[in-house]
DNA sequence: AGCACGCCGACT
DNA sequence: GTCGGCGTGCTC
């Protein structure tokens, strides 16, 4: 093997590092090296400016374009195989192209931050879980007021054997539980396979049947797939039947969640059909945990991965499918940083490995059903709800002129009243938190502002505290208004808490459940609240958007939110959307087939074209006519946007770089896209940083592309952007 | 992104 | 007389 240091063809590691910077260094290769023994995708540490970083090793070539005196040489390999492979590496640059960031900077997000810090690609070898003599003979009822403690002993009654303690990190207080209760005792393992599963299937309807042979016939070669489905239509069933057969052929399938709370079920699901080994990844997971998850998939150790969009580029050894559920949940576009939609990406990266895509929902996005018209998708209904359970009762509350209480009319609190003495439970949806939106004085009108947004201070009254909910600065409640001093303040307008308040006063001997940010914030705490809900421990659940997402509550029959109005006149044009999709999600949520559930929309505007769409002809009619209103004005699917931001501490500096910005691109635009700005950010403050934008819009996708390829090489150069932070958002989806 | 270098204000 | 403010420039 020849010495490349040594011998007369010099050779060079062209090396991505983590930094802002869209290009590649070029290092020498270290003293010790040996060629043919590294390939492309290894970690290197590098001598970088004043420290050292770790970077992934692109190629290795034979000259540099870098004056070769200047060049360090590269201090360790990291690892003895490629931790990426030549096609996830060929994604990854299609990525830092197609959103412009970063090559560097996208495969740090590809990569768990053990990797990212050097450590070694190793796999511990993990302490397992076996039933304890005791813990195999205590019958199941005596945990009957621990459920969470009964489904783990459960798990390890149906199991049999040992049980990873990665397997089992979503019941880890249950499991300290029980191994102080002495019914589980630890035993030291190499990675074993968790094999709980029975691979039992449910017998398929024909519409299941269809969509799972349909995908099934699928794997091996990249294809589109839009199942929809009502909550109930048994969508995971085909998830479960379509992976089945991926594990059949030796396949790998990754599954894409919006949330992270919605892991837990489905993973037992999982756990209980599938004998193959399964990970989770996601964003509460430990470093350790989370290079263990990705290092099985990376590997092969593990078939099926489950996790959130954090998951989204763990390669896979064998890559079967990507299973997206929820697609139309903008949870899954990333807002920060890399702004890439985990939907999109699936898309091009199955492309890119040549494997099947399978989106999932009960509300597909505009997109989605747009693509699925222009035949790039295929669409794989499920009308039929499972067990003959009924469509739920959309119903409109005229509010207008009506006597409210807390945001409640007595209309409302009168079916609550009836439902709660029906013993059944009640959902309420009001997507505030906090006491109350504003506060305001009686005597002079002074209204509490943030001082670093353009934002009115949220009353927290438990906490006696006001609160920004764009910077979170806050201030303690004073009694007197600081403008008149006087004690004239009053609360305007209504959140989670005021209304939580108003109904432990009006239906005192019923247990209520409040949902938000501010009662989640403790770590278990909304898995907690979740199971008390499903044990029929709470009458009334009151909560914000964070209830509506997957979980779904048998006994609920009375489903009601209280403020659409405020989405229904939204400058976002994608509010409406949204509304429609929650409306019909929350629908979702309710009864059973013996129990149907009724849904209550309070509103001002009965007469609103979307409410009348949607509640008279279902969410279709509702999607179609979307769209004809998306063709009249020109906005995506039917364009293709790209939003430049800016802001800085001066309200001066963002609208001269944007206004620069402008200029650049008029003298590159040859293909005639579309320039609107720079306006100020619908919140024109915010942390104190004056915000400006600067959109583009074009009809061919191609177009843009172009155009900001071409800009985005001499915008370094802009001495307008040294005083301001910008970013750039491909395919936005908030134009905040 | 870090991190140094580099010139102008209030302090041991 | 200095410590330190963050503007500017560079990283193979």
């Amino acid at each position: 093997m020849a010495n490349c240091s040594a011998a007369a063809e010099r050779c060079f590691f062209q090396v991505a590092i983590a930094i802002p910077l869209d290009r590649l260094f070029d290092y020498l290769p270290p003293s010790d090296y040996l060629a043919e023994t590294v390939k492309p995708g290894v970690r290197v540490l590098v001598p970088f400016g004043k420290g050292r970083k770790v970077g992934l090793l692109m190629a290795i070539c034979s000259d540099s374009a870098v004056d070769n005196t200047r060049l360090k040489a590269v201090e360790q390999i990291l690892d003895d195989e490629p931790i990426l492979s030549g096609p996830d590496i060929c994604f990854l640059q299609w990525i830092s192209h197609y959103y412009h960031y970063p090559l560097g900077e996208v495969l740090a997000n590809a990569l768990p931050t053990a990797l990212r810090q050097g450590k070694p690609a190793r796999l511990d070898s993990q302490t397992s879980y076996v039933l304890s003599e005791l813990g195999s003979v205590t019958p199941m009822e005596q945990l009957k007021r621990a459920p969470k403690q009964q489904a783990l002993l459960n798990l390890f009654h149906n199991h049999g054997g040992a049980i990873s303690s990665t397997a089992l990190s979503a019941f880890k207080p249950a499991l300290q539980t029980l191994l102080a209760k002495g019914f589980l005792q630890p035993i030291s393992t190499v990675p074993i396979n968790d094999n709980p599963g029975t691979g039992t299937h449910l017998i398929a309807n024909p519409e299941q049947q269809i969509a799972i042979n349909t995908i099934s016939a699928a794997l091996g070669h990249f294809s589109v797939f839009l199942l929809e489905g009502v909550t109930g239509s048994g969508k995971t069933e085909v998830y479960m039947q379509v992976i089945s057969a991926a594990l059949a052929k030796g396949l790998q399938v990754l599954v894409l969640l919006p949330e992270i709370s919605l892991t837990p079920q489905l993973e037992l699901r999982f756990r209980q059909r599938f004998s193959a080994p399964i990970v989770t990844f996601h964003s509460k997971l430990s470093d350790k945990q989370r290079l263990g998850a990705w290092l099985s998939i990376q590997r092969g150790t593990a078939n099926i991965m489950l996790g959130t969009r954090s998951a989204f580029f763990t390669p896979l050894a064998k890559p079967g499918l990507i299973i997206l559920d929820e697609e139309h949940d903008t949870s899954f576009k990333q807002q920060e940083g890399l702004r890439f939609s985990a939907r999109d990406a699936a898309i091009a990266r199955g492309k890119h490995l040549g494997i099947p895509v399978l989106l999932g929902s009960a509300t597909p996005s505009l997109e989605s059903l747009f693509n699925v018209g222009r035949q790039r998708y295929q669409l794989l209904p499920l009308s039929t709800r499972a067990g003959n359970a009924s469509e739920p009762v959309l119903q409109l509350l005229d509010i207008r002129n009506k006597k409210m209480q807390s945001g409640l009319s007595e209309q409302l609190l009168a079916l609550i009243q009836d439902t709660l003495a029906q013993n059944q439970q009640v959902l309420l949806f009001i997507n505030r938190r906090g006491y109350a939106p504003v506060q305001i004085c009686h005597g002079c009108g002074w209204v509490a502002r943030c001082r670093y947004c353009d934002a009115n201070m949220v009353i927290h009254a438990a906490e006696r505290r006001l609160r920004c909910h764009h910077c979170g600065s806050e201030q303690p409640l004073t009694p007197l208004c600081p403008a008149c001093n006087t004690g004239e303040l009053q609360a305007l307008g209504m959140g989670t808490e005021r209304i939580e308040q108003t109904l432990t006063q009006v239906f005192a001997d019923k247990k209520l459940v409040r949902l938000d940010k501010d009662t989640t914030k403790r770590k278990g705490a909304l898995e907690d609240y979740l199971q008390c809900i499903r044990d029929g421990d709470a009458d009334i659940i009151l909560g914000t958007q964070m209830l509506a997402k997957g979980h779904h509550f048998p006994n609920v029959t009375l489903v009601a939110i209280l403020d659409i109005d405020s989405s229904l006149f939204s400058i976002d044009y994608r509010a409406e959307e949204k509304l429609a999709q929650l409306i019909i999600q929350v629908a979702g949520r309710a009864g059973r087939a013996d129990m149907p559930g009724r849904v209550i929309l309070q509103t001002r505007h009965p007469q609103h074209p979307l409410l009348l769409t949607l509640l008279n002809r279902g969410y279709r009619a509702y999607a179609q006519a979307a769209l004809a209103e998306r063709i009249q004005a020109q906005l995506p699917p039917y364009t293709h946007q790209a939003l430049f931001r800016a802001e800085a501490n001066n309200i001066t500096a963002p609208q001269l770089f944007l206004t620069a910005l402008s200029g650049l691109i008029n003298r590159h635009n040859s293909q005639g896209i579309s320039v609107f700005g720079p306006v100020s950010a619908p919140m024109a403050r915010r942390a104190g940083q004056f915000r400006f934008q600067l959109l583009l819009q074009s009809r061919s996708r191609k177009d843009l592309h172009q155009v900001l390829d071409q800009i985005l090489a001499g915008l370094g150069e802009l001495k307008e952007a040294r005083s301001i932070k910008w970013s750039l958002d491909v395919d936005p989806v908030d134009l905040y």
